[in-house]
DNA sequence: GATGAATGAGCCTTCATTCAT
DNA sequence: TATGAATGAAGGCTCATTCAT
């Protein structure tokens, strides 16, 4: 029989973690202490130890979050044609990228992404967070292919992994803040998924 | 002028780096700890700040050094072809990530592209080895514009970078020990790239 | 005037204490935390200040409660002959010892001789405890003087106090689990009586 | 190759140790924190951890300095008389028990003893501790009765016990500060050792 | 009265860095 | 120069206690 109503205490471990999150995604995990976040999320020392059990759970739950995150953008359905379908992905994905909801979502990503390298469980995560758009991404090719869009001498799995990789890539350097001329990189894209036409 | 003669003291500070390197690629810049390095390097604590003033200049060499592997690994030049370099390149680049020491730099690597978000100096030398490629690359799609091997409406720029985020996109994938099809990559690769035929 | 009966009141207490008493036998003070205390009697947090102002507090408790256990031992009264109840008294105190009930109550009662060493107030107590046996001994020894089955040269409160400390010593061994063979120490424990004799 | 020589590197342990003895002795183990020990040694934090890995191996190594120094004190051989090298042994006892290094040393022995029913390596350097004395009076006591000085119907090693039982309870209201006589309670004791005559 | 989430002082420990030898 | 014991400022976390519900 908890004292505060579920919604109560869920709405405080959002509440930590939207302050953990700004402030990792700022400094990163190891640069970030507790205090930090403790700061941020205006609780107490002890009030963040109700709800997340170390620092790793929390990132932990930091990751998760991403993870669910990532799985919600990819709703992106598509329509009839294919390859109309993967640049109006794209364009979905620049623009989340932009948002600063999506910015701090991506650098707190790379930090996972690093993270993956030493932490299983969160190397596990990430993988799976490719596994979902490369999933995507083949099915549209392989309706491209029975459509007759999508010439049929490629591996639709294989053009998947390589077209979100590009992604990823591509948000990297967003991340670090070049240069980068939506448009052109828009149509560079398009002119390489010309090279997938029968 | 120092007593030793400058080899032994360029060597000791090699030795260093090496022993650094493998501390960081298995655990990333924050966790590991000077310690670490000292015990991985032989030397003692004292020694490591005869040759480092501090760990952060130490992460700094460390992500120099990455930066001026990353533009050894760019000599690989251009024949007649220039899409025909493209795949050479993207082959020289996968067999460096899958030997030992490329694996290696690349785990730093990704170490050092999540650093760049909070340090400027590394964001800048990320940049600039971001550049150096994408002009490469550039140069080869120019070359090829002009001997009408690849189409006219592409900016060459846009596409470098987009072929550059390509690669850093595959890099983590491979880092993440993702199951990888090295041929049907390169195959989807080149399929790619014919988008880019006139 | 307590809104709830004193005797549901009292219940709690005990419920509490013999909680405490269970956490206290298996821990110590200082190393059990009101958490545990709190898990052992199935309460909340709060639920225990309602009864004890703080943790010392509840140490005290449960070193009165001990004192007083201590003190309900003793009613084992003499008969005709001294020396033999001298040995009934070491039996009984044996019985005891070897008891779930009384192992616990000694578990704790070390703690408690322990901290009497810090806590003035607890000392007192341990003190008086002492006082109690020392003085029903002597009175036996006393009895026994005067009724010639105990020589007169020995100083009926030093002999007691030095039977008192060997109680005290057998039940540190007994604490400890060392092997003890009962009928033999109390055998000892006869021979050595022997030397009271006239 | 160390750079300080060892008996520094020993004499530094030694002073920690010294520094935690007082301290403990004052307030026990789990009351007394590493700043205290910080504080009394004049070390630094991170000092006192060049010497012990853990608060707890500071309280393992003295539990067994306390250990080494009771083996130390049962050096008192027994010459012809064994009842009179028993008195001999009481009287030893009790002078170190008044010195104020004694008087510390059992202040932490009392710990030990109450440390002994949680932590299972104490326990047993408890144990041993009793065990040497109870083999020492044992030997005593048979010798005695190969003499004829002591009874035949005895078991030495219970009768020992019950001594070494009599020696611990004798210190613990030493140590609670109770009004002890000093010749009085060895006239008790050596009324009780009249016992084991023939 | 009872609940249990929250508080915050303080604990043990780590670790980058220094400096006497 | 090299050594490694020592420094001391944090860091993550605990826990006795409180108080809004």
């Amino acid at each position: 029989m908890p004292k505060l109503k579920p919604a109560t205490l869920e709405a405080r471990r959002d509440q930590i973690l939207a302050a953990a999150e700004r402030c990792f995604a700022r400094e990163g995990f190891h640069q970030t202490t507790i205090q930090d976040v403790i700061a941020e999320s205006g609780l107490s020392a002890g009030g963040i130890y109700v709800h997340f059990r170390s620092k790793d759970d929390l990132i932990a739950a930091i990751a998760e979050a991403r993870h669910a995150r990532d799985a919600r953008l990819l709703s992106i359905p598509a329509g009839e044609d294919p390859l109309g379908a993967l640049v109006d992905l794209a364009r979905a994905f620049m623009g989340d990228l932009d948002s600063p909801e999506g910015g701090r979502a991506r650098r707190v990503g790379l930090q996972v992404w690093a993270e993956a390298l030493r932490n299983p469980v969160i190397r596990d995560q990430v993988v799976e967070g490719v596994q979902a758009p490369v999933e995507l991404i083949s099915a549209l090719l392989r309706r491209g292919i029975e459509q007759g869009q999508v010439r049929a001498d490629v591996s639709p799995p294989a053009v998947a992994r390589i077209l979100v990789a590009l992604f990823h890539g591509f948000t990297l350097q967003r991340l670090w803040e070049e240069p980068l001329d939506r448009e052109a990189s828009l149509a560079a894209y398009k002119a390489l998924l010309d090279g997938l036409r029968p």
